[in-house]
DNA sequence: CTGAAAGCGCTTACAG
DNA sequence: CTGAAAGCGCTTACAG
């Protein structure tokens, strides 16, 4: 049988202190002799103790408002997918910088959301931050109600009580409908993300309105499910046409992908010579000498440290307000597109 | 100001029972009459009344020798990497289905390690997965202090308390090589991943070794770091040879497919006709239409979840020796190798 | 600076 | 089946 490992009271009673001053010895910024405390850390030390951060949290829980578990959970969408996995690792180094710890939920629908805030709250997080999904209405009183403050990534909803980090992707979709615009294309077609997803959403009315605004229009309008496959697919339909388009807009890089392997693979099409080729995102591959795809960047770092500060902001202080945070895509010219 | 969420006692008093009543009906396979039960259960739903697991885990940590506080320590490295992405999201998929929590470390380096299992301890997780990582010695100790199983993916340490799950990847480096000898190449070359790896050293010994038992040798070696870059400038290097390779095989796929990038678009060669290019792990791009890439699958599936079934045997049963569970790999045969 | 004691919200023998 | 009580390992007023 392995035997218990040590707690406050073994590490009191070798070092002949009482277990109060082993815990404040623990406890940064609180009185204690440095000589008590060297004496504690060394006994300590050589028994390998180490804080019980669950019980910590239970006791914390009474008085404490800032930090009572110390655990922030985060709720992945399509972890898969590579931006989304950068989102991912930017939200769990910047947390653990912080010295905040995760609890991961990763969901395959936006059904499952609801039950992973339920098991989140259960554990006392301090804090939620749900990436490319919403909540109920229900389960954000229910945050409330715990106190616990709720960051959106990449969506937003009309709760006044839920902050929200994104970017602009109406304005995004405008940018894209002015560079094809500008260069000239005549028909032009747009490769939608899932049904019904916001951020699709909004990225396709950008588009589609800044085009009409500049006096084009859109010349056919497709659908995928944000996945390389989905967005080959797409493409050889698109291009199976007997008038294809000249230029392709796809709600994410992923999906533009596919459509540069359809085109250059089935199609024998020269990108940017014969069709131009523009995504959303800028994930890794997008800058592969093969690909050199333009594209909109997210400032993923930027916009995944400043959902962290908000949602700390909100953890240290209750009375704080709700945020919303857009930030502007950045259009990267590559070679995806012809120049005029 | 949040007034705090109700607890048992606040159950107990308005359903007119003993707090011990309200902990029994939460427990599943208590002692407890349906009438009372259901009573509680109506009651709890009108308060909003959700157990606290961070209170439930600080009780049945003095008895219950199985779950404690129902999280599982999961430690991932290289996030951003399409494979090892895929392999958190299996993990999470897994252990969430057996009701288990999360609770994520990303890390960079291998130095980062220890200091996540101290945390992990801290929180008194019932259980540890290192994804690509080891730990120390010390810190091996430790976990047993706590009676905290580990398991270790896609690596393995001399220390027999500690579990591992793998791919035979000395096995697959050895396929490869029948492959490449079997069609006839001359000029083999291979790209290794990061210097001193384990996981890439094991796949190039398999490889290097079993080429030299077909009689045949390694022409060339260069080093990459598992990403599509490093594979791009190893490329490069090799193709740039007087007597460059006719087959290069990479530790992994994303290398690979840099390797596909250099040579079509700087060598303008013909891949599997000029070239013959093999990866390893079977990545999703791998079988994009425009990639086709021979590779070496990994069962992730399977060997995620038998990493979560270890686990849990372990964590059921503490007397379970740990398992050493080896996967083979399976040889894909697509587009990137020539026939003969 | 230090210690004794209450309390965080549960679970679980122990009686009844 | 049910309730009173102890205990999980901490933190934190409260006295001294």
């Amino acid at each position: 049988m392995v035997n218990r490992p040590p707690n406050s009271y073994d590490v009191a009673k070798a070092a002949g202190v009482s277990q109060s001053a082993v815990s404040r010895a623990f406890s940064p910024g609180r009185s204690i002799a440095e000589k008590t405390r060297s004496k504690i850390f060394k006994v300590a030390q050589e028994l390998d103790y180490k804080p019980n951060a669950i019980a910590r949290s239970m006791s914390t829980a009474r008085t404490n408002t800032t930090q009572q578990s110390g655990m922030v959970g985060v709720i992945v969408t399509r972890l898969e997918d590579p931006f989304f996995s950068k989102i991912l690792n930017a939200f769990s180094r910047a947390l653990q910088q912080m010295g905040l710890h995760v609890l991961l939920f990763s969901v395959e629908s936006e059904a499952e959301v609801d039950n992973a805030l339920y098991e989140f709250l259960q554990y006392q997080v301090d804090g939620v931050i749900i990436s490319s999904a919403i909540l109920s209405q229900k389960m954000a009183e229910g945050c409330r109600q715990h106190g616990t403050p709720v960051v959106l990534y990449n969506r937003y909803t009309k709760d006044k009580g839920i902050s929200s980090v994104r970017v602009e992707n109406f304005e995004g979709g405008r940018m894209v409908a002015n560079l094809l615009v500008d260069t000239h294309h005549e028909r032009i077609a747009f490769i939608a993300g899932a049904q019904g997803e916001p951020t699709n959403r909004d990225r396709e009315q950008g588009f589609a309105s800044r085009l009409n605004e500049r006096g084009a229009e859109l010349y056919k309008r497709d659908e995928g499910d944000y996945t390389f496959e989905s967005g080959h697919a797409a493409a050889l339909r698109l291009l199976s046409l007997a008038e294809p388009p000249d230029a392709i807009f796809c709600a994410s890089d992923v999906m533009a992908l596919g459509v540069i392997h359809a085109a250059k693979l089935e199609f024998k099409l020269s990108i940017s010579k014969d069709l131009s080729v523009v995504g959303f995102d800028d994930i890794p591959a997008a800058s592969w000498p093969g690909y050199q795809l333009t594209t909109i960047r997210q400032p993923v770092e930027k916009m995944t440290q400043e959902a962290v500060n908000i949602l700390i902001e909100k953890m240290e202080n209750p009375e704080q307000k709700a945020q919303t945070c857009l930030f502007p895509g950045q259009l990267i010219l590559r070679e995806s597109v012809r120049k005029s």
